[in-house]
DNA sequence: CTTGACCTTCCAGTAACTGTAAGCTCCATA
DNA sequence: TATGGAGCTTACAGTTACTGGAAGGTCAAG
């Protein structure tokens, strides 16, 4: 199988294949005479498998990681619920944050106008000396 | 006053207002005889308003635009609300996915046994064939 | 006159791709 | 057989917003 196919199976992009490559997040694929590369079905659960790792939003040393652990048969799923507990942990971090900002920002904008006269309590805001 | 007082007074980190210079978000500091960078109140001043800004999220880009209508004295109310209101969008949009993200993996976390045995409802979650 | 604290510039690295260019290969049709 | 287009190859640059580090200049204190 060519690498069209396979992006198209996987749900990742050719480019994003050859990427995870070029890293070394995936094993070199084998190649045909032409020097195209060449995939079987399994490189395409690998693929998968890191499609649905990323899309949780797993980093890409954190998918490397969570590889490893799916092909060590001795692994303990206590390994994996730790990482991926950690991620959640990260995850809430973020969302906190953000919401902190939107929060911030969006009583800013209940206060502003929003018409044609300059002032503006964003603006004022941004530019007041001492909070 | 020199760039690491200037960097104490408006919060951010000297390294960082020599990038803000040198991708030209702030105009160039003056220099003194030796080549040190001199700034004034008023650069503070804008420093702080940068801050402020990146600190609710803004890009680059959009800090520059608010940099510009703050210094506009004919500017509309509405533009900067216009702004800031996109802003929360595109934040609403990253708590909606980070949320969802953290949905999935908790619900699999919580299936997941943490022990010493391979069986993981995470990996397995990630492994599998078709959704 | 020598530290040590600050300052300077420049280059590289980070995360995870994405875009673009120049150039093969393969298959089908004229 | 020639040609055209789809799909493959590599390599390099660009994105975002800094941050780290190296090599070297400046200034005030001791």
């Amino acid at each position: 199988m060519k690498i069209g196919q396979v992006a198209t199976k996987s749900g990742l992009p050719a480019k994003t294949i050859r990427y995870y490559e070029s890293i070394g997040l995936i094993d070199p694929a084998g190649r045909t005479s032409a020097g195209y590369r060449a995939y079987e079905d399994k490189d395409i659960q690998t693929l998968r498998f890191i499609q649905r790792a990323r899309s949780l939003g797993f980093s890409i040393n954190e998918v490397s990681a969570l590889l490893t652990l799916w092909n060590d048969r001795n692994r303990a799923s206590a390994q994996v619920k730790e990482l991926a507990k950690r991620h959640v942990e990260e995850m809430d971090r973020k969302i906190t944050e953000l919401q902190s900002m939107k929060s911030t920002l969006s009583d800013l904008i209940d206060k502003c106008q929003g018409d044609h006269r300059p002032d503006c309590p964003i603006i004022d805001n941004f530019a007041k000396k001492k909070l």
